[in-house]
DNA sequence: TGTTTTCCAAGTCAGTTGTATGGCAATAAG
DNA sequence: CTTATTGCCATACAACTGACTTGGAAAACA
C-alpha cells in the first residue's frame, strides 16, 4: 500500500471547502470543481473520498450538525457547577445564533441544507433529526425551573420548547438579512426567558 | 399585427408555473426549459416574454408576495367594522402561516427566494423590502392596544412587533418540515398573544 | 390586397454539470 | 526484487443549462 492517510481528515477538509462555497454562493451554486478546488486538491482527489456528491453533501451536514452540538456542549460545561436552568437555556440559545462569523458560516449552510431537505426525501431525515431531541432538551430545563418555583405552573414545557425554538429560528433568519441587530436580537431573548422564569 | 395577447397574463401564468416547480423541485431545479413545459409553452415563447432568466425570478417574487399582501388584506376587510388590534394581529399571523396547499406553495417558494436573497445582492433588496413595514404594521396594533388598555404598557412595541415576527417565521419553516402541526403552530400563536394582551 | 408588426417554434451554441475511465506513482507485503 | 494495493490525476463523456438566431405564421392596418 502506498503513504497511509487519514481518510477521515480529508473528508472534513473537504467538507470545511464545502461550506466556504455554500456560504458564499449557496448549495447548489457547489460543483465538485468548485469544491475541490476550494479545498486546494484535484477533481480526481475529491471523488477518490467521496464517490457521489450526495454522500459528500450528507457527510458535510452530519460533520456540521456534530461541530454545533459540541460547541453548545462545551459552552454548558463553562457554566457554574450545578448550572440553572435558565442559563442553560440563556447559553443554549446563544449558542445557536449567528454571532460571529462561525456561527453565521454555520447557519447559512444549515439553512442551504433545510431548503434543499424540502426537496429531497432523504435529506429531510438528517435535517429535522435533531429538533425534537433539542424540544426535548428544551422542555426539560423548563420543568426543572417549574421544580425550582423559578416557571409558572401554567406554563407548558413542551410547547414553550417549541416556542423558544421557533423563536431562535425566526430570530436568525432575520439576523443573516441583517433586518435586526445582534444587540436586538440577544435583547429579544434575554426578554422572553426573563418572562418565562418569574422568578 | 396578430392576436393580441395579454402581456401581463401570460406572464403571471408562467410565474405560476415557476412556482410549482420551484416548490416541488427549488428554485435551482427550474431551468427554462421546465417552466415552459410546466405552462404548457415552448422554451421560445417564454423568452418573449421574459428577455432573461432573472427577469422572470423577479417578476414571480414580486407577483407572489403582492398576492400574499392582497389575502391578507382581503381577510382584514372580513373582520368586524373596528377590528380590534388582537384581532388584526392574530389574523395576519394566521394568514402568513403556511396552514393551507396556497400558502404552503407561497411560503416554500418565498423561502426558496429568502435563501438565494442570502447570496444575491440583487435580490436581497427584494426580498427584506417588506419586513420593515410589517414590523412597523404589527407595532402600530400593539400601540393601539396600549392606547385601549389591553396590553401592559411595560410592552415595547417595536420588540414585540420584531417577536411575533420572528415567532411567525420560526413556526412556518417547523410548519413545512413537518415537525410540528398546523393545531399546535396556532395554539402556539394563539397563546402567545393571549400572553400579550391581557385584556 | 398588400404591408407591417406581433408572436412563437425550432435549432444552435458555448459553457457547466456529475460521473466514469485509464493510467501513473508510491509503498508495503511476499 | 517482485507484485499487489492504494492514492491520485488527467481526461473524456453525455446530459443539461441559459442565451441567441433564424425564419415563418398570423392578424391588424394601409
Amino acid at each position: 500500500m502506498p503513504k497511509r492517510v487519514d481518510h477521515e481528515a480529508r473528508r472534513r477538509a473537504i467538507a470545511e471547502a464545502l461550506w466556504r462555497i455554500a456560504c458564499a454562493r449557496g448549495l447548489d451554486g457547489a460543483s465538485l470543481r468548485d469544491v475541490a478546488a476550494e479545498a486546494g486538491i484535484s477533481l480526481g482527489q475529491l471523488q477518490h473520498y467521496f464517490s457521489s456528491k450526495d454522500e459528500m453533501l450528507v457527510f458535510a451536514l452530519k460533520y456540521l450538525s456534530g461541530l454545533a452540538e459540541e460547541r453548545i456542549r462545551a459552552r454548558l460545561m463553562g457554566l457554574a457547577a450545578p448550572p440553572s436552568p435558565r442559563d442553560v437555556l440563556r447559553e443554549t440559545v446563544m449558542e445557536m445564533l449567528p454571532l460571529d462569523e462561525e456561527s453565521r458560516t454555520g447557519n447559512l449552510v444549515q439553512i442551504a441544507y433545510f431548503v434543499r431537505a424540502l426537496h429531497d426525501e432523504r435529506l429531510r431525515g438528517h435535517a429535522k433529526e435533531g429538533v425534537p431531541a433539542l424540544r426535548a432538551f428544551y422542555a426539560d430545563q423548563i420543568r426543572a425551573g417549574i421544580a425550582r418555583g423559578e416557571v409558572e405552573t401554567s406554563r407548558a414545557p413542551d410547547a414553550e420548547a417549541m416556542l423558544l425554538i421557533a423563536l431562535t429560528d425566526g430570530l436568525t433568519t432575520y439576523l443573516l438579512l441583517e433586518v435586526c441587530t445582534p444587540e436586538e436580537a440577544k435583547g429579544l431573548l434575554e426578554d422572553h426567558l426573563e418572562r418565562l422564569f418569574t422568578r
